[in-house]
DNA sequence: ATTATCTATAGATCTATAGATAATGC
DNA sequence: ATTATCTATAGATCTATAGATAATGC
């Protein structure tokens, strides 16, 4: 009646592994921009026999969509484990702050997305369907001001895309510093006060991304 | 004296018309995602010879890199011709007004860019370079209040990829309405006033972009 | 005469698969 | 016995170039 164990046996175990070095190897290619790669410079960088490439994956296609689709599955499990607060404002902005800080953490994760472009704004497993809920809530709450809801995910989503590849481009920077700033500006592009926008950016920083 | 004509026979106009169909075929693959593309495939789309890929470019990576450029031109050059007022605050917003707009009229090279990720908004070739000099300005002219003029590209940079995206994933929808509703809540991220913020995102409709 | 385009092709590279090898389950 | 991995390779595809053709300049 139980749902399967995640890893059965040993067979299993090392299938996984092989899947999961082909998605690493195949992130770290998407990431620096090469998506005209051969698959046995792939399965070279994974340090995987070639023949197993297709043990997992039909395409090249096919495994660069789902290494994008587990670069964006950091960003949107991210939420599990954040403390709910009632005020939906302050869970948009922890969130927002959650996410920016992600870019020292995982930067090749960031960086995968950087690179496939504004879309992952529009794409359901990202994070954009939980963001409209919260922009949603907080409008509902009168913490923000009416907007249409697709116009402000994208405005705060294109805001945050920026910030990461600022953030990609300064490694020196502060980027906790950065990010409090950003979600400042955003907020205030909702419609918050300066001093509302203020204690939701300064008081309590937000818990460490889990990865 | 006077420098080269641009255009000086026959024989480089018919060149630069195969030059030109093939950065053409090149943007038509981009604006897909499609960047594994053979040059075969690229020279069919452009109606020229395999052979004559090599005349004009040394690799695929090559041909990729300019479309992307001219495609960033479009962007730029559209500031050519447009009125200048003393207000920098106006000029910041009449020029992502039409940016916007852009969208409808061009959407192909839209797609270029939306394809190609953040970094656009890093490139010295693309229209971040006058974009901050814009903002600075209207922050020096007390319009816009202080702040980092690197975060303020990325966060109007970022907003407007986010605009062009929603656009494109809408063809019916009114960009002229979606497009001032996002400058006005761009120009009040910036510090403005919803007043001020609305006099320059209702008063005079920017200039249709020139192609 | 010059120059760009086009066609044809040799050689390199890449993909997909077959069959051998190694590891684990029962 | 089963299953995944690995190695080797046939066939397909792609790149870069050489040489022929066509168009223009002088």
């Amino acid at each position: 009646m139980t749902a399967e164990p995640a890893v059965r046996n040993r067979i299993d175990r090392r299938r996984e592994r092989t899947r999961n070095a082909l998605l690493a190897a195949a992130r770290k290619f998407l990431s620096e921009g090469r998506c005209a790669v051969s698959i046995q410079e792939i399965t070279d960088a994974a340090d995987v026999g070639f023949g197993s490439f297709y043990n997992h994956f039909e395409s090249k296609d096919q495994l660069f969509d789902e290494a994008v689709r587990s670069a964006l599955q950091v960003f949107s499990g991210m939420r599990d484990g954040v403390t709910v607060t009632d005020d939906p404002a302050e869970v948009f902005a922890v969130n927002f702050r959650m996410t920016g800080r992600l870019q020292r953490q995982a930067p090749e994760m960031v960086r995968v997305l950087l690179n496939s472009g504004i879309s992952v704004l529009l794409r359901e497993e990202g994070p954009a369907p939980h963001a409209r809920r919260d922009i949603i809530a907080a409008q509902e709450a009168g913490r923000f001001e009416p907007m249409d809801p697709d116009m402000a995910v994208m405005a705060a989503g294109g805001a945050l895309l920026g910030l990461l590849q600022l953030l990609d481009a300064r490694p020196d920077a502060d980027a906790a510093a950065l990010t409090d700033e950003m979600t400042f500006h955003v907020l205030r592009m909702f419609g918050m006060s300066t001093q509302s926008a203020q204690e939701l950016t300064t008081s309590t920083p937000p818990p460490q991304p889990q990865l």
